[in-house]
DNA sequence: GATCAATGGTCTGAGACTAGCCCAATCAAC
DNA sequence: GTTGATTGGGCTAGTCTCAGACCATTGATC
């Protein structure tokens, strides 16, 4: 934590991987947060590759490695395209615990606090915001699209609400951030149970967020999300034993 | 603001530049933020090479460009190294028009947005943590720092004093963040002028920061922060005029 | 002054990545 | 059925990037 440490913190890894590597991680990012839907089906690939910045070639074998994990499908011809097939597998305790093992205790703990920072961090500026009408339309629109989803489509919808938030602020860097930070624990998300008592509880929380945020309080902002993250983080937590 | 935009959010180029681009830019990074201070030399090539996960040639290159652009001076043979002559210029209303200026709007507000929340965030989190004495040593330390440092100092070290925060928090990605967050901005932030009143008003609003940290408030942290943050990012705002 | 360890400077061959082109398959529209 | 637009599939030549080896310079130490 002395000076050194801030030299390991500028001069870290230039970049997380190959070109490949990244784009496969990227586009994992798109399906698991349900960016595309299942049945939904990724941009043609010159498009793609040209807003990923990569080469088709490259853009193509992470399709193909991703077609192969089983979570895309990929038809040709007109109308055709690279479809999604991938469905969270069933929440499972067993499934958690060994997923929270695989990622370790200090990743874990870095991406908890991570998100934390971030998504308090956004909801307290969005409450400073003056929000136009249309804003807060979108807001209470996802919300009640999240409280209307049926266990199939929570997730998504879960994520939906979440990343509004940020992308409300207008600051691109900051929604892409908050995408990040949720990417980094969704696995761990959707292995969790959803239980019945769980749900109403997190609606609670939710409808606590909006309010406050269209309230303009940030402070009461904070505090919700806190509280709402917070919860499944001790939950997450727990599984490290 | 809708799905498809959650599409641009997530399917955003995989790579900012190419390997040389990205390594000019860490390096400047380390540099304006005071990571390596002026007379300071960066680590031997070969090892620097292999922290950025890049070939020596590579880096060599971006090395080449700073020392052209006379951020560094480069020596051979041994106790020698790239070391960093850069200095920020004379703060200047002028130069910060015109920087302000080339950033344009939408990227500024972006930036400054960015930074509030995630700084806050790493403050709130922080205030929520149970601290050992030693990580409330180094925050009273930085603090003091900042207190006792000239006007050649004083940027370093209240950046220093900003991102000990989010190191402290414990979560590497979350440090890592902040910095990228400040660099944003770092240049705007050098070309205000250091007066008087505003350094006292930074030097009390710096004490209410950490007090409310220490005291585990993190409300009163998170307000404290905004605070700050907002009083430059007004100033900024108001050179875009 | 000679030595030698540490450091920057340079070269080469191999692999990753790209741009651009053309081919093959599919299916709505006619 | 034929056509044509759209989309994935595949090839090639060229550039970027890398790993590793070897050379050149410097200056503290002996």
């Amino acid at each position: 934590m002395d000076e050194s440490a801030r030299l390991m913190t500028v001069l870290r890894p230039v970049r997380a991987g190959n070109a490949f590597e990244e784009t496969v991680e990227r586009l994992l990012q798109a399906i698991k947060l349900g960016v595309v839907a299942k049945g939904g089906k990724l941009p043609p690939e010159r498009e793609l590759a040209a807003r990923l910045g990569i080469s088709r070639v490259t853009l193509r074998e992470a399709i193909r490695a991703l077609s192969e994990a089983g979570y895309l499908d990929v038809r040709r011809g007109r109308y055709g395209g690279a479809f999604v097939t991938y469905e969270p597998s069933e929440p499972d305790p067993g499934d958690l615990r060994q997923a929270v093992k695989e990622m370790g205790r200090a990743e874990l703990s870095d991406a908890l606090t991570f998100r934390l920072a971030v998504e308090s961090g956004a909801a307290q500026v969005l409450a400073t915001t003056e929000l136009t009408g249309e804003q807060r339309d979108l807001l209470l629109r996802r919300l009640s699209d999240l409280n209307g989803a049926g266990l199939e489509d929570y997730r998504r919808l879960d994520t939906a609400f979440h990343l509004s938030i940020a992308e409300l602020t207008g600051s691109t860097r900051l929604a892409t951030t908050c995408a990040d930070a949720r990417s980094r624990v969704s696995d761990l998300l959707n292995a969790i149970p959803m239980l019945h008592v769980n749900l109403e509880h997190s609606a609670l929380q939710h409808r606590a967020i909006a309010e406050a945020i269209l309230a303009g309080d940030p402070d009461a902002a904070r505090r919700a999300v806190a509280e709402h993250l917070e919860g499944t983080a001790a939950l997450l937590r727990a599984f490290l034993t």
